[in-house]
DNA sequence: TTGTAGGCGTTATCAA
DNA sequence: TTGATAACGCCTACAA
């Protein structure tokens, strides 16, 4: 061996190179490798392999190419890292979506995009680098997506902030009943003076929970007054807390509308002294991981995370399928594939109410 | 409008029809949109005016087959999701992969793969859809790797666990060094009864870590027995920690070889009733957020992930550019790019140790 | 400076 | 069942 040999990297085989090592014709080597069931066994036999002798493996980018087809999906979260990173939620519904991915040939791209606003991403889908796309985290301002909808099957996660948007499809939970449920549970617990931190005010998710919990308070008839905004952050939700304790000292029950956030409300209890649930009860929203690291487990609202992330892609895919059916036939809706899946949410009981 | 038509998506613009609008030729267009400058100023105008008029962007497959670059690398982090989503050193360093990238217009795939054990990630990687790869967290089971870098260029966050790869570019820290001066820091305290939470015992990582967590006891001359295996997770840490406080109830030192594992340590030692750092100090390594979010802020070894994310990438993109130029010229090797890149790690005092 | 023409590695449409 | 032969959308000598 020379010392230092410049890394010379052998050229890729290519499908006609098989064929010439096979003795058959490159049509014949690509049925083989699509497995095709009209090919007589010998000859999947000899091109089998030569594909082994080879090593070869289908270019992607001329098969994209000729069929019009990636077997790509991505995944656009319109948040920057640090937030992708920090919350447990993303990381369940990337889990789920990558289990039902990894039943079907297609590959996942993950675009988390706020850095760039939107330009290189919306570039990268349009430039035909995936079938479909699949979006979490979606804030009203966020109207990319309007556009990308012409261009490709998208499917949301968490109802989508554009309200005149009747033909997306979408799988979420029924946020209000959730946050209904939660705050009920510090109705039952005989709290009478409870606040909430709320979520996002751009997002859907943050309204819905807010809008249930109101009802709640509502039907308890207790006053609705108790409402400081978060932003899903842990900071957020301690600096939302922090105002909460300042403006209503009194208050005995905390609904926070993500564990994440539950985090932080629970650190600044702590910091002014209140214990948990003791002086306050609280119950947070997710049942995501962080919902047990704090000084305290959090009672929850648990949401299917990552099941929903599993149905987001399975929803994407069948849509994906229809889609290669119809030569032409029909342009009434069969509706095989349903727009909106809702997924049901539980009360998971721990220590903080 | 009807209420239910099937949403028909209009082909893409191609760079054929911007030609025709325009006027030009499809090699015209392509200068213009590729940015040449041999192209008169009307003639950039008339095309730029068509390529917007027609929201033209280019097919990546198209121009990927024709170009044979993809304009895109591959973050290859051979771990379950759980795990890549649980220790916040990864989050910076796809961090500062992504910094680096914003600047170029090459985009990322995120390879998350040891779900399906290498074989559709290596398909993936093989099929062209990457001009280069970086692997972060490699064990010394990964053989795969052996095979990637005959086939594109590769960087390592990490010296790579393979012996004999003497050729591989890598970025990382001096890890012995690092360990030596956490080490150090709890000899200078005056512990004088100190263990360790050792990293996976399969990762250079963990190995040098551990070695210069002994490096440094022995130039104490203080016993090394010590020693618990851990492997990165919090789990781990916890349970690497009971062992040694079963084994060794008299530890007033411990150097655990990540922060993450730290918090497992702090964890089980508060759970055993030790105080940190009055009966036990501690020493981490990362300086990741996780440092600081036990019930002791932990003094630490940092290492600048964010920036070995963003130098793996530097490093990547420049191999690529030599690789483009050297159209036939030299053997000998210029070495414009170095093997190695080795960044500072320094202490972080904090209130553990 | 601009246009022509061939090719990149597959798939798909025909015949045979 | 198999094999020619077009596309697919773009880049790139080469020629004008």
């Amino acid at each position: 061996m020379t010392t230092s040999v410049r890394q010379t990297r052998p050229p890729q085989p290519t499908l006609e190179m098989v064929a010439e090592v096979a003795g058959v014709s490159r049509a014949t080597v690509s049925r083989v490798v699509n497995g095709s069931t009209r090919v007589g066994p010998e000859i999947v036999a000899a091109v089998t392999t030569a594909v082994e002798e080879l090593n070869y493996v289908p270019n992607r980018a001329a098969r994209s190419l000729a069929s019009r087809q990636t077997q790509a999906l991505a995944l656009v979260v319109p948040e920057d890292m640090t937030r992708f990173f920090g919350d447990p939620y993303f990381a369940a519904v990337v889990q789920g979506i990558t289990r039902r991915l990894d039943q079907s040939d297609f590959t996942l791209n993950l675009l988390v995009a706020s850095s760039d606003p939107q330009h290189k991403t919306l570039r990268y889908l349009r430039s035909g680098n995936v079938d479909g796309a699949l979006i979490i985290s979606h804030h009203t301002g966020d109207d990319f997506v309007a556009e990308l909808e012409t261009t490709m099957p998208v499917v949301f996660g968490g109802r989508p902030a554009n309200a005149d948007n009747l033909e997306a499809y979408f799988v979420d939970v029924d946020n209000a009943a959730g946050a209904d449920l939660g705050t009920q549970r510090l109705v039952d617990l005989g709290r009478r003076r409870i606040g909430t931190v709320t979520g996002s005010a751009d997002m859907p998710a943050g309204i819905d929970r807010l809008t249930g919990f109101l009802r709640a308070l509502e039907r308890a008839g207790i006053p609705t007054d108790a409402v400081e905004h978060g932003d899903f952050t842990v900071q957020g939700g301690a600096a939302a807390t922090r105002r909460l304790l300042e403006r209503c000292p009194d208050i005995d029950g905390l609904f926070v509308a993500s564990d994440l956030m539950g985090t932080g409300a629970l650190d600044v209890l702590r910091e002014h002294g209140r214990s948990v649930p003791g002086d306050v009860a609280v119950v947070g929203f997710d049942d995501s991981p962080a919902a047990t690291r704090g000084s305290v487990p959090l009672t929850t609202v648990s949401q299917p995370s990552e099941e929903m992330g599993f149905a987001m892609a399975d929803v994407l895919l069948r849509r994906l399928a229809d889609d290669a059916d119809d030569d032409d036939d029909d342009d009434d809706d069969d509706e095989s594939v349903p727009h909106r899946t809702i997924m049901p949410t539980r009360l998971v009981l721990r220590e903080s109410a």
